[in-house]
RNA sequence: GGUCCCUUCGUCUAUCGGUUAGGACACCAGAUUUUCAAUCUGGGAAGAGGGGUUCGACUCCCCUAGGGACUACCA
């Protein structure tokens, strides 16, 4: 894969790509700081086209670039520098660039790989610049040549430099080195069909970190985006890579859509190790403040497995388990208050005494203990579930009453209890 | 403006001339229910428009419309 960022990008913004493009999993053997592979060589491919006439030095002032521009977009036809034919002679030493020389007639054919063989007219495509007045080369000059020497057979990127791959096929030509396969891929638009910036998609790579997805997820679904395997929607990066052609690259654009994304990350989190949810969940709680030791994991640990299967991500996951962490005494929402009337504590003060006795803190027996507590009282569950919930939890979601109790374990499940009805009397 | 690319349910896609146009997500309804979810069952939903080619077109060709990329001494 091609990096094409190579100059322009500032050293901060190839390191935020690199450490993209890490998280996913998707490491480079290209070094982290981008540097023309060899000035030489692009000084010496661009003699060669000075020599055979391939290209030519432009003497034009930047306001006579300008008035150019401005006249070959009214007539609706490419920019012709004045100089292309004219030989300003070795003496003259004014500030100039070099230029390439492009065939006025005739026609480049780019045979994509995704899109077929692609037609352009040769007097469409201008003199494009291939030196600077610095006598540094150019994007289109220098990856020709850097692809050359590195021996790059195929060039697979974004749809975006298609145009570019007629260009870049001139000067291949006139170099006389070998075409390289061209496949360019459609881009990946945002949810409203606006383009999703190609500069700032290493930058939002580490956003869907922040945002909570996991690297294994977001590769399954960009996977699946643009490209797809029959019916398949689920599977695994062995399967993609065994499985992948890039004639299955679909030609038309696609929108990033959150909620597939959120459905493909729910799945691989239900899949995901205990421990290492734990871990990253307890991040989570630690950057909220909510959390002070992050090695503090046994209950968060023991919470994860009852409620991943509903965290879409793991800023969710860290909402479901927020109950867990919590620390005594718990100050209770306004919802539970409300319930706590004296009918219900005192029965959830007979229930506390009853769980205080009890010697299996295990799920089954819990859950057995409280359902024979609500038939011993002659009520249903949802007599004293809710606020029995709530005071465990303190109104923040928790899952069923003896996965709570199991998860939170005896010590702190009656520490809570009692701490809401039994402090101050 | 010019050049080029693209167009199947709301979204991602399957189909590679003959299908009741399939799947997934989302959505809607119902079931379940001690919170939030999850889960189960059922349902609605598509070939941009117009011309051709063909016995037959979502599939091939042309036009139109719409969307996008490019149009730098940026990459």
């Amino acid at each position: 894969m091609e990096d094409t960022d190579r100059e322009r990008s500032t050293p901060d913004a190839v390191k935020a790509i690199f450490d993209g493009l890490g998280w996913l999993g998707l490491e480079s053997d290209a070094p982290p700081v981008f540097q023309f592979a060899n000035a030489e060589r692009h000084r010496a491919a661009v003699q060669g086209l000075l020599d055979r006439g391939r290209a030519y030095r432009c003497f034009m002032t930047v306001e006579e670039l300008d008035a150019e521009r401005a006249i070959a977009r009214a007539e609706g036809r490419a920019i012709r520098s004045p100089w292309r034919d004219r030989d300003a002679g070795p003496g003259d030493n004014r500030p100039h660039v070099i230029r390439f020389k492009g065939p006025l007639e005739g026609e480049t054919v780019v045979d994509d790989l995704v899109k077929g063989p692609v037609r352009f007219h040769n007097k469409e495509l201008d003199d494009l610049v291939l030196l600077r007045s610095d006598g540094a080369p150019t994007y289109n000059l220098a990856v020709v040549v850097d692809d050359h020497d590195m021996g790059v057979t195929h060039v697979i990127r974004g749809d975006d430099h298609l145009n570019n791959a007629a260009r870049q096929t001139l000067i291949y030509q006139a170099l006389e080195f070998a075409l390289p396969a061209f496949a360019h891929i459609p881009l990946i638009h945002g949810p409203d069909g606006a383009k999703l910036s190609k500069r700032h998609g290493a930058q939002a790579v580490g956003e869907f970190a922040d945002m909570g997805y996991l690297p294994e997820a977001m590769r399954n679904y960009l996977a699946r985006l643009g490209w797809g395997h029959g019916d398949d929607e689920i599977f695994s990066d062995e399967q993609a890579i065994a499985w992948f052609d890039v004639k299955d690259v679909v030609r038309a654009p696609a929108r990033l859509d959150w909620a597939k994304l959120n459905h493909i990350n729910n799945h691989y989190i239900r899949r995901a190790d205990n421990e290492r949810l734990a871990s990253l969940t307890a991040q989570i709680h630690v950057s909220r403040g909510a959390m002070h030791n992050v090695h503090d994991l046994v209950r968060l640990q023991a919470a994860i497995p009852l409620v991943k299967e509903g965290a879409k991500t793991l800023l969710e996951l860290a909402d479901l388990t927020l109950f867990a962490i919590k620390v005594r005494p718990l100050q209770l929402d306004a919802k539970t208050e409300g319930l706590l009337n004296e009918e219900t504590r005192s029965r959830l003060r007979r229930l506390t005494e009853n769980l205080s006795e009890t010697k299996d803190w295990s799920f089954s027996a819990l859950e057995q203990q409280v359902k024979d507590f609500a038939a011993a009282e002659g009520v249903g569950l949802g007599k004293f579930g809710p606020a029995l919930r709530g005071v465990l939890s303190g109104g923040s979601p928790a899952p069923d009453l003896a996965s709570t109790l199991a998860a939170l374990g005896e010590t702190e499940s009656l520490a809570r209890l009692k701490d809401a009805l039994f402090a101050g009397h």
